[in-house]
DNA sequence: CCTACTGTATTAGTAACTTAGTACAGTGAG
DNA sequence: CTCACTGTACTAAGTTACTAATACAGTAGG
């Protein structure tokens, strides 16, 4: 499905929301699609139930996944995008940080774009040979 | 100097360790220079001595400043750079997590490649107008 | 000497995350 | 109905990280 680091700052529920919007947004999860059960996903990632839990509810909430009680969690039949406010903040927070690491490290700005390129293909890659 | 956003999931020790070395890099702060007090930064910035002493900290032990116990900090002669090896992780590292967050929220590589010009764009001015 | 500044060390408090265990309500297949 | 599965809720504990408060040690200048 997609990977975990558990030495990464961000928490595990935030790895989680992000990748299912990630497959979501690269089509290996469509509308209607089943998502693992909370259970199972936590057992494949080797996590605690309630950490899936967790981001499970935050993607229902935002109108991502959609719950029927008893059966299982699937992806919204038009799972929302976030608003384009929202989305610029998101991006624009995470290019500065990303930014500020490539001066930090002496990096120029054609390393950074380099090394964006071969992240963004790579995950790109990931998801569609599971879609 | 710099910002600090208080709402970042990076510790706020980390944001002044990455920012002296920002200044270091792009030449805000040259060898031989001295460095605010840590009660100093600490007041300017609105945090705790001890938070800034975490910083100073660790770029002494890296080589980055020289202390003269009871004179002051200070950048060292020869600021050391981190091993390629070392430069290329972080900037991978953070690559990654710039690239998964732009994918989860929708956006193309150009909207990621122009956002992070733009922040890079800034942080050198930024820099440069304090030089 | 003494005051004011430097960095440093120690201790405590606070908050977040993760894990664990248990329990409850709803659905569907046998 | 019964059983096995769904998501959800709650409490508790443990760990870790960050921040805060205070005291200590060294240096320079009046």
């Amino acid at each position: 499905m997609f990977d975990i680091n558990p030495t990464d700052a961000a928490p595990i529920w935030r790895q989680i929301e992000e990748g299912m919007r990630r497959m979501i947004t690269l089509g290996a999860l469509k509308p209607g699609d089943t998502v693992p059960s909370v259970r199972d996903l936590a057992q494949q990632l080797r996590v605690n139930p309630n950490t899936v839990a967790r981001a499970y509810q935050r993607l229902t909430e935002h109108g991502v996944f959609a719950v029927r009680r008893g059966e299982g969690t699937f992806v919204a039949d038009e799972p929302s995008q976030p608003k384009r406010s929202e989305r610029n903040e998101v991006l624009r927070d995470a290019s500065n940080r990303y930014a500020s690491a490539a001066i930090s490290v002496g990096a120029t700005i054609g390393d950074a774009v380099d090394e964006l390129n071969t992240s963004y293909d790579r995950l790109v890659r990931e998801h569609r040979r599971k879609a």
